[in-house]
DNA sequence: AGGGTGGCCGTTACCGCTAACATAGCGCGA
DNA sequence: TCGCGCTATGTTAGCGGTAACGGCCACCCT
């Protein structure tokens, strides 16, 4: 229990070869199970390194070896439950590589990308796996030219720097409004964060706008938030919008969250959904699971996003660049309680 | 768009020394901004890296000046809200001193947390910052033979191996019940998380059952589960509980999620919360400011606990280890309406 | 017996950067 | 004029590992 007297410099492998009686060489290959050593040494070594409580420092030996396996992953946000489904994903695959991810979280700020993007690079990292396909020209720069195998994730409408993993927002955007439209819906409002940087969710947006107008329609009327408890605003917002226009007959959010806290002020003033009023969200988030009735939404392949995305950097790290691998996921449209069926 | 042809090595100070002139030694100075650099020489170097894309190797300058600019985060899990918002107290302190947290995930696994914990110190990190204070043997010799500042957060029932921060969930959980007593429920039931290794519950509990004693009263039935969607459980675990004990007066889970899948189920069947049955969390998840009445909680001060001990880590990084700190936090009890009032 | 072979281990030369010290040039007061 | 102190820059020696190569020795085959 006692602190140590001699608060002795940290351990290095010569601490581990002079206890042993190898030279360090041999510490360090026993020590990565890498070339032939004796039984015999082996255990003698690890035996020292384990009385010793010696952390190798991988500091010097990425510098030496000029190899590193860490995968940066940059992302938005840690807190709406998307990420850390990606991550999951993610790190279910680079598991059993070798490669461990390493977060960055830009808050949908693109200055803050651009500097965590830096900040990762410098420690040269085995890949990058990074949320989105807009970044500054900076940005763009520095993953063409770090040399290494890069996947944007969870949208492909654009041109990625490398390779990407995703679905269309557009186009999932467009499919929700002609599920809508073909349920009869007519008076269409639509509910969303005021995020500059959120071109995901502008995306889905314009799809589904696009959408309509092929029928001649369009969005009657919109609310946006920013800030705070998601499912709160929910509330709020749906009350906002049907108080200011009563007639609408479909809500659409831009998140299942929101969505899911109006659904829950529909339910609590005894709005008839889905009949008189039908509600979507966008994400497929487990959350909804709990919910008293299921909402109509669209799951966003996350976690597949982060598998794939993770095998794309785990397959080129050890077959050799081959790059500009391009996969498109197939988001499913889950219909729930809360929309008409035809 | 080409790929380069020639897949040029990655850029040193070499290159940025030879294209503005000067030694690498300068070069490094000013990119750190560290030592008499004229003004002059100064804008000839920042203008060479930037047109060449220079990205500074933080391996081989950690490994030089012996600095390491992150901080080890390791948490058991980033899917239930609490531990991302401990991370944002984290950042919000580390922002603007230099240094950058790193998160590990351990999953409740002992022996993950001891894997992740190996893995991180490998890199040499200025400090760590981990939950919990129950770590393997093992772990806890390599938090002490850091020679890096520690803190252990979140609880602060145990020895901590440096510093802690934290709340004593074993008095959050008498203090519950004492609420709860003294609102005259009797006949009380617990449901919470299968978790072997989630020791705060486990605190909890404990704290719980021993002042429900002081009365006279024990839990009377109890459920637990594990995966799948907490709201969602919590919505089956309440079903389960209530079917086989109908007359329980009180249901205390172990977390917010679940309780409020609970509170859902029981509005949903128009069961008199308050009245006929109480409910109550923990955690004080901003979720519930979206539900239709506001459960009673607890507030765990994650975002407080992030912040105090990143400030313990920065702290002690500009000023030479002190050590040993322990900063316990305040719970407040949130009673919300599903708790009768005295 | 000679020579090949392969297992085991040590030596050497870096990896890219920085601490510490050395050096050059200049202004300035005595 | 000298020498001191200061600023601006260069030089040297690592940081703690690892790649690459080389040497030694036992063993086996012909």
């Amino acid at each position: 229990m006692a602190k140590d007297p001699v608060p002795r410099r940290t351990l290095t492998l010569r601490d581990v070869s002079e206890a042993s009686g190898v030279s360090e060489m041999t510490v360090s290959r026993v020590l990565r199970s890498r070339g032939d050593v004796s039984v015999s040494t082996r255990e003698r070594v690890l035996e020292a390194a384990r009385a010793l409580g010696y952390v190798p420092n991988k500091i010097a030996g990425a510098l030496a070896s000029q190899r590193v396996n860490l995968v940066a992953v940059i992302i938005p946000s840690l807190s709406n439950m998307v990420f850390p489904e990606v991550m999951t994903g993610i790190s279910d695959v680079l598991e059993d590589t070798g490669l461990q991810p390493v977060v960055g979280v830009t808050n949908y700020s693109p200055e803050r990308e651009e500097k965590v993007l830096y900040e990762m690079l410098s420690w040269r990292p085995s890949g990058v796996i990074i949320a989105g396909l807009e970044h500054t020209p900076a940005a763009r720069a520095m993953l063409q030219n770090a040399g290494i195998p890069i996947v944007e994730v969870m949208d492909i409408d654009g041109t990625p720097v490398d390779s990407a993993v995703g679905i269309s927002h557009f186009r999932a955007g467009r499919h929700m409004a002609a599920a809508i439209v073909a349920a009869g819906y007519r008076r269409i409002g639509f509910l969303g964060t005021m995020m500059p940087h959120d071109h995901r969710a502008r995306k889905r947006l314009e799809g589904f706008e696009e959408e309509l107008a092929k029928s001649g329609l369009e969005v009657q009327d919109r609310e946006f938030y920013s800030g705070g408890s998601q499912l709160l605003k929910g509330r709020e917002m749906t009350e906002a919008i049907l108080t200011r226009s009563p007639d609408l007959d479909f809500l659409y959010y831009s998140n299942d969250m929101i969505a899911a806290g109006g659904l829950l002020y529909c339910l609590h003033h005894g709005i008839d959904v889905p009949g008189k009023l039908g509600l979507a969200g966008f994400n497929g988030v487990e959350l909804l699971e709990g919910l008293p009735c299921r909402l109509a939404t669209m799951d966003a392949c996350r976690h597949e996003i982060g598998r794939r995305a993770a095998e794309i950097i785990a397959g080129q790290h050890e077959a050799g660049a081959t790059g500009g691998i391009i996969t498109e996921l197939e988001p499913k449209l889950q219909p729930g309680d809360t929309i008409r069926s035809t």
